[in-house]
DNA sequence: CGGCCGTGGTTCAAGTTTTAAACAATAACT
DNA sequence: AGTTATTGTTTAAAACTTGAACCACGGCCG
């Protein structure tokens, strides 16, 4: 078949999308290098430990939420560790599993910088947004993350995972301590 | 000042942008790598090469097309040269200058690769998106760029040159060839 | 002219990430 | 039981990025 060029108005934009996502990402590892001593993708892993029941996440599972292979998590969590920011514990229904735990001391760390976080991107992106537009934003990313992870589950292992209902303890993915 | 946090729906947008761009980079990384030989930056600069008038452009230019270091991008100016699809040059105008110019050879491997990369942004991100979208996605990030350009020039240098017009041949920045 | 500062660009020295592939352990299915 | 699939880590090698230092040149000013 025959290449289906963008049209100049598509070119815009993606041009406009490169450009500020580079320019955004850059920031925010900035910012948070500068402030949390990290960048961006740590301290989303411990954002995301933040916001789980129990603040524990399957390694699975994290990556997963993160869109990132489980051997760039494996690296991740190792570093977070070792700042003491994550603790690691064995996942008492399946032997081969490991959660990953937010410390008291990674959540004082995340408390401490998140102010700072949040207002690098609200400055950057929200301040200049009208409620339509936030709306619209969604939509559109929600589109390209399906479209991305639709069609190719190029990362490691083997896409949506439909199992049984997590609330049988014998196969449940998540190791609640409760 | 006290924190402004996000909303319910900035947050759904946030998150929403955040796996869209990790899993878009990663496609494209991933698409180019196996058919172009190079990640997605790389790329972008033979691109931008290939429309600049005579198929070159100055050093600083290039990198701020981009919105990349000056570093960054002498490290893959130095690799693609070392491919055989870019050649500096110096700049007839201004000794310090150098100049990167897209060979035949370049040419050749972004005329053989663009459409498989156009189909993946196409597929990833328009095929998805009304005109309206297209519109508002471009307002929206040409917005962000704004923000983050005009308040932090952090990339090295100086941000927005205001300099004498292009037609002074004594002072242009750009050396092309005629 | 001569001195100074600013700019263009590269180099250096680390270090950080990333990846792919291989592996060990366990689980799940037949 | 035996095979196959998952989980998560490890390993080895690259690839990339960064920041600072640095050199050479250009521009300005007295």
């Amino acid at each position: 078949m025959t290449t289906r060029w963008l049209t100049p108005e598509e070119q815009r934009a993606w041009r406009a999308y490169i450009a500020a996502s580079v320019l955004l990402e850059d920031a925010l590892d900035r910012q948070l290098q500068q402030e949390a001593g990290m960048p961006h993708l740590y301290y989303s892993v411990l954002a995301n430990l933040s916001e789980a029941p129990d603040r524990r996440l399957r390694m699975t599972d994290l990556a997963e939420s993160l869109k990132i292979t489980r051997s760039r998590l494996t690296y991740a969590v190792a570093r977070l560790e070792k700042d003491g920011a994550v603790r690691r514990e064995d996942c008492k229904w399946d032997k081969r599993g490991s959660v990953a735990v937010l410390t008291e001391e990674g959540m004082a760390l995340l408390e401490r910088t998140a102010p700072g976080h949040v207002e690098t991107v609200r400055r950057a992106v929200f301040d200049h947004l009208d409620p339509e537009q936030v709306e619209q934003l969604e939509r559109i990313c929600a589109g390209i993350a399906e479209a991305l992870q639709g069609e190719g589950p190029r990362l490691q292992g083997d896409g949506p995972r439909v199992g049984p209902p997590d609330d049988l303890p014998w196969r449940r993915r998540s190791c609640s301590s409760g």
